[in-house]
DNA sequence: GAATACCTACCTACTGGTCGGTAGGGGCAT
DNA sequence: ATGCCCCTACCGACCAGTAGGTAGGTATTC
């Protein structure tokens, strides 16, 4: 990651002068998102941002150091809100209501980042285990630390609390990731609105009868 | 799919006789399992056999041909057993816990058959439309029917049912084919057999009360 | 003149796929 | 039994296309 992320303008000729590098970035997310780390071409990248590929690594050094400063940008955009979503303000079921309606609201938005992660997920790569995993255990370990306390103290059902983690975020999760399978499962495009919102209430249902049986 | 699976040897010299074509499939399954369509190669495939790549294309017209029959072949052993193990032999919950445990058993012996049909649910390519949907659809229209049935007769809690086949098979699925993600989450491996009995408990735990709070 | 941000042209490595060729067994007519 | 022919299953060599990456040059700005 570069520190020239300054607003400031470096005032080029171009007329797209200040914002090559964050271009290729939201480019890059969208098409590895799409078609995974070694479908997608730098070429396809250079092509939809507008430059040649020699361009595009003069700002990156490698196809690799691209992603992984892709997921990394991504990254910094998602802990955040995730992080303000998990604040803890109440108790008990409340409290994981909150949570994961702003976890659903959120991935919602950016459909995908969640096939990106999901990706990651399933091929193990580097930047999963190192950057990835580092920036997400320490939530994971608060979530659970959290259950456990709120279990201990009665206003949850006992469950295995990373355990719970797990699934909880699958049901969210998967969802999304499996968004292809779900259409022609239910014949439905799954990310339509009303889809959405059905699934929602779902889940909150099956997890609110899960955790306060 | 050629018809050439006839048990009878084509008795010809080679020691290998009978087995190159299943083994190709065989290594097919692991390959495109690991590193999917695109991160695959005849190449790797063909050195993994023993065999050089022309040779694999003597055995299959080409790449996406191979994919798609490894692809059916596996899912031949899929659909069958997960059928046996759909058949209705009893009530409730009872039932939906025989049917978990089987397909948690099914999946537990076959992690790369987990992984790939994730991948391809992600990606949403062809096969899966095609044939992986075709194959999956009645399975899932009978869970469907059956669950409404249950909850109908009031043995079950009420929810909409396509959406609690989606979210079962959610939490079942997830943990196999994000098994690399889990592992940088809890520092232990997630498909050693006292984890995956732990995940077993949980799961059927979390479900049970859902299902029928 | 130095730095920035881009370009064209080129490189090597590897991809899926095709080509012609061949070793060796089976069946058959002589 | 001996050629003869067709068969299956393999091979090395090659193809065009594409991948990521590099070298060197150019316009613009400070």
């Amino acid at each position: 990651m570069r520190e020239d992320s300054l607003v400031a303008p470096t005032s080029r000729g171009t007329i797209t002068a200040e914002g090559t590098r964050d271009q290729i970035l939201a480019v890059s997310l969208r098409r590895f998102a799409a078609d995974g780390f070694r479908g997608t071409s730098l070429n396809d990248i250079a092509d939809e941002v507008g430059i040649r590929r020699p361009s595009l690594l003069y700002h990156f050094p490698s196809k690799e150091e691209l992603y992984r400063a892709t997921i990394l940008s991504a990254l910094a955009g998602w802990i955040e809100p995730l992080r303000d979503a998990a604040t803890v303000v109440t108790q008990g079921w409340d409290q994981i209501e909150r949570v994961l309606r702003s976890a659903f609201r959120f991935f919602e938005e950016r459909p995908e980042l969640v096939r990106l992660a999901r990706r990651e997920a399933i091929d193990g790569g580097p930047i999963l285990t190192d950057e990835l995993g580092t920036a997400i255990r320490p939530l994971f370990a608060q979530a659970t630390r959290w259950l456990e306390g709120e279990m201990d103290a009665g206003r949850l059902r006992r469950y295995d609390a990373a355990q719970l983690v797990i699934t909880s975020y699958g049901a969210v999760l998967s969802y999304f990731s499996d968004a292809a399978l779900v259409t022609t499962l239910l014949g439905t495009d799954p990310l339509a609105p009303s889809a959405l919102e059905t699934r929602r209430d779902h889940v909150l249902d099956v997890l609110e009868a899960a955790y306060t049986a």
